[in-house]
DNA sequence: TTGTACGCGTTATCAA
DNA sequence: TTGATAACGCGTACAA
């Protein structure tokens, strides 16, 4: 593989010139330019970057770590990643954890080894999770809870949560099932504070046999639908804290030959792809996951910079849509 | 940041000794090994891995090249390379190209300017397209076809499509309808030549009018079922080249009133994960993702080595679903 | 077993 | 505008 000293001593310039001819082409008279072209050209020079790098100090990339990357929400979150860091010359490291700690460490010693810039994180965390990271280590959460420290971007889930018990509400539904994330997730303890509150706000008693644990896949959610509707006195309608979970309740209600939303309505959460395609179309918030993405690496770039960020918690606006996977309560 | 010189400093021993206990714990006295590791300890060292990676002359990462990170069949696949180049110490560069040549090129460029020892394509690939990549890129074809030049991995497209079309004609559909992917897109070529071998083995004549042209999105999928439903003798089956699309297909014969499988069979191909949980459960060809990601770094890390293979078309073995979406022709 | 010294390809500094 | 040369942090002959 030629260097830049082959492309030089072609050119008959110094390696000194070649070097500015590519990074910095005004402060080369035309002439030399031309002359290191036409060498670049002949010899078939590609400028190392991995050399590059080492002397700037700065690899160029940055770690994505994501629970789940075959989560349709976390994909849509990392295509527009992948495509403002792209634009801002950046390459995206993937680190999808599995949920496992280990593994996360291993992405964060990436960066640490200078194998990575910064550090953008596709899960919720909470404070206390957060000392894993060195404080002097670029990071952005860009699925942050109301309990994130640090740099972080999120919705309002609270807000949003409460946004669609309140509708159901409206409708005339007063027992309303949850299938929640693992209840410790931080997502979690977020909508079911919206959960609660609206309630309150209703003066509907909260009950604890009407919440089911999940873990945010569509499996859980079929299973959690099952301990429903062995109830005695079913819920008439159930929350899920995503569109995967609410997808699978569904599936299980009308293997158990009810009807949604006629005998039971169901929402979700995300507003993935399939929310809009599956039988009947969700119910659900969406999160406006280009912009997350598009928000996580401007924020990144920035700290990777050494910029202190002025607005280091930013709370994007979520949308509530309605389709057709609710209805009224039935007058019972 | 602290650098190897002064770990050699703290610990009282040369630059080289520190080097060697990291890398070569063993050719070092037990005694040195300890104070090495103490010193590190002290200054907080961790190695540059920018610098290493320069004397090595390798970067130690794979592009993954994916027309839609969205698409769940891809995720599969990229989740499977990540773990095993995870497990070979390697880091995975995603590049999510949306289909637009220039940005596939901008990767191609990372590996030739050594930001990456390998390429993993996860895009059908024919042969002329081949011209694009140097040939001594060490680079996978991860969804090959059976004009993929290069070391490629594959399933049997034209072999399951055939299987699947044999399955509908024996369920006594005759009028078979086919929702296609981008009609130049080499495995809409191949999985069309399936159709067809498996019609003319029928002696049913092929026509043109019931092949509609889908892109693999669930939107295309949505429009073309449209074409079928305007048409005076409708197909009693419809053959599609993806899930997505056949979800897609399946909202549309529904808002027209047809029940999905009673008066009309529907059929995928991938089995993502919704095809087991949308309703109906889809009929499909199972992919089998994770054998395909885990081949695809195995095979690339070797090629990376300098070892050629031996076998350079892999063709993994598909799965033929039968679920709820098919259903025998009605008797007319 | 340990240490010295050089080279990897590039950019930045400085002098011409 | 150009060129000579010193870094950058690490690995590794080679010598001790």
């Amino acid at each position: 593989m030629s260097n830049i000293r082959d492309v030089a001593r072609e050119a008959g310039v110094s390696v000194a010139t070649v070097s500015r001819a590519l990074s910095a082409p005004e402060k080369v008279s035309t002439k030399a330019l031309d002359k290191v072209h036409k060498a670049i050209a002949k010899v078939g020079y590609r400028p190392n970057m991995l050399a590059r790098n080492f002397r700037s100090t700065r690899s160029y990339a940055i770690v994505v770590l994501v629970p789940d990357i075959a989560n349709p929400f976390y994909s849509g979150v990392i295509s527009a990643i992948e495509d403002r860091a792209q634009q801002k010359g950046y390459a995206v490291l993937l680190g999808d954890t599995r949920g496992m700690p280990e593994r996360e460490l291993e992405y964060i010693r990436r960066v640490e080894t200078r194998l990575a810039d910064g550090l953008i994180q596709l899960r919720p965390h909470s404070s206390k999770m957060h000392d894993v990271i060195p404080p002097d280590l670029a990071s952005v959460n860009a699925c942050g809870c109301e309990d994130t420290a640090g740099p972080s971007i999120r919705i309002d889930n609270r807000g949003a949560a409460k946004t669609m018990v309140d509708y159901l509400i409206s409708l005339g539904h007063r027992r309303i099932g949850v299938i929640s994330g693992l209840t410790d997730n931080p997502h979690s303890i977020d909508r079911m504070a919206g959960y609660k509150e609206s309630l309150e706000a209703a003066g509907i008693p909260f009950e604890k046999e009407l919440v089911a644990e999940g873990d945010f896949t569509m499996w859980s959610g079929l299973n959690c639908a099952l301990q429903f509707c062995g109830m005695k006195e079913r819920p008439t309608a159930i929350f899920c804290m995503n569109d995967e979970m609410a997808i699978g309740a569904i599936q299980t209600l009308k293997a158990q030959g009810l009807r949604v939303p006629e005998d039971i309505s169901v929402t979700g959460f995300d507003d993935i792809p399939y929310a809009k395609y599956c039988d009947p179309n969700l119910t659900t918030i969406s999160q406006p996951a280009g912009d997350i993405g598009k928000l996580a690496v401007d924020m990144l770039v920035r700290l990777i910079g050494g910029e202190t960020l002025n607005q280091p918690e930013c709370i994007l606006p979520s949308e509530f849509i309605v389709r057709k996977s609710t209805a009224r309560a039935r007058s019972s």
